[in-house]
Parts: structure tokens; C-alpha cells; sequence
DNA sequence: GTAATCAGTATCACAGAGTATACCAACTAC
DNA sequence: GTAGTTGGTATACTCTGTGATACTGATTAC
């Protein structure tokens, strides 16, 4: 009973964890969101706050996350034309992995430093 | 001054940030280590624990996990042969990172459910 | 004798994630 | 006039992560 319970656990908490791979998969859309939720407002400024990624990767992953209600995109039609990227509060929601990424990103860094 | 520390801690915070996607990046990685840690040793029972992933995946990311020293593979020769996975202490640094994901996972079930 | 389990390996094939490079039109700065 | 910025799009290409399927040899079970 113990263990039907926990093997029952063990099964929605990978499939949750899948679920979330899925969602925030690949090389860039947490990077974009971190930048974004720092504050980063436009294109260029989100290009260069995240070494490597190309405008057509940005501008790819930047649409689909409109779309899925991650960021709000606002156009400002002045000349010359203005565009704002913003965080939505769902996409605040993933403060708490992002956090623990950069983390494990840092020990890991003092860890492979002090190997040498 | 303030601006500039904010600035260079961004930078440093994307990097950490790009190093864990890196490394545990694709879409078994997390998964598998999960498995482990929740105490699943033998290749099947890992196997059968992830649902989608193949026996080819598996044994892909066993051996490479083994290499970075993530996991600890042990034959016990005696017929039949039998081989055990287990985590390292470096394996269980990802425990946050893990939590996390299955926490915002669980949440995303919900949200999408109270929206139908 | 047939099926199943164990721990994998071998092949083949493909989609799509990611890269590289150039380009646009409008505007600013020197 | 020349270079740089802005917010992207277009095209072409690579590459590798992933999937599908089959197979191995040893052992156990019916």
C-alpha cells in the first residue's frame, strides 16, 4: 500500500517533470525569459543579453512564446516604430527552476575550478 | 556603479544559466537521474519507469551520464549477470532543479485544467 | 517448445532545432 | 556620405537528437 502509493508518485512526478521539459525544452527559451524578466525590453537589448542566439532564433522563439501567452508583445506605431517585449505573470512562473538552474550553474563553475 | 554590477551579474547569471542547459539539456537527462535517485537500479526498471523513452536513449544517456560521473554502473558477474545503477552525490545536485520542474509540472496540470 | 526477462547493441532514417549570412527600410550620429 | 542603430525576414544549410525495429545470448517459467 506504501509502495502503491509511491510508485503512483513516482509516475505523475515524472510525467510532470516531462511535461515541463517539453514546455521550456531546447537551448533558448529560458535564457529569453530570464532576460525578459530582467528587465529586458527590446529585441536587440534581449539579443545581446544571451551570448550566441541569432536573430532568427530570437525572433522564432519570441513569436511562439506570444502565442503561448508567456510574453506580451506591444508595438508602439511612432516613427521610428518602437517594440516592447513583456513578461506575463505566467511566465513569472518559472522563476523558481530558472533560479535553481543558475545555481547549479555557479556551484558547478567553483566545483570544476577547484578540480584544476 | 549600481547599473554595472547589475549588468555584469545578468551576464554571469546567463552563463551559469546556459552551462546547466548544457548540461542536462535533451530531453532524458533529468528524467533518468530522477529515476535513479528515486531508486530504480536495474536498466529495465529505469526503462519502464520513463514512459516514451527507448532502450537505445537509455543506454545512450546511462553511458554518458557514467562518463561524467553522474551515475555509478556495477556488473555483478555471477549468471545471470546482473548491473546496478546508482546516483553519486554529484547526481543529487540536480535535486533542486528537479523539484522544481515537477512543482511548476504539477501546477501547469492544474492551470490547464481549470481552464476547460 | 515457447514465451518472457535480463542488459543491452546494431542499423537505418528523419524532422526539426539550430547555424550562417545577407538583407530590408527607417532613422540617428559624425 | 558613411557607419551604426532599430526590429526583424529570407534562404540555405548542417547536424544530431530522437525514433523504429530487430536482434543477441543467457536464464527462468509454463
Amino acid at each position: 500500500m506504501a509502495e502503491a502509493t509511491l510508485i503512483r508518485n513516482q509516475a505523475e512526478e515524472v510525467k510532470a517533470l516531462q511535461d515541463t521539459i517539453y514546455v521550456i525544452g531546447g537551448k533558448w527559451k529560458l535564457p529569453i525569459i530570464n532576460s525578459i524578466c530582467n528587465g529586458n525590453k527590446r529585441f536587440r537589448q534581449i539579443e545581446r543579453s544571451i551570448p550566441g542566439i541569432t536573430t532568427r532564433m530570437l525572433s522564432r522563439e519570441l513569436k511562439e512564446m506570444e502565442m503561448n501567452k508567456l510574453i506580451k508583445r506591444t508595438v508602439y506605431p511612432d516613427s521610428p516604430v518602437l517594440v516592447e517585449y513583456e513578461s506575463t505573470p505566467y511566465c513569472k512562473t518559472f522563476g523558481n527552476i530558472i533560479l535553481a538552474m543558475i545555481d547549479w550553474g555557479k556551484e558547478h563553475k567553483k566545483y570544476i575550478q577547484e578540480e584544476n
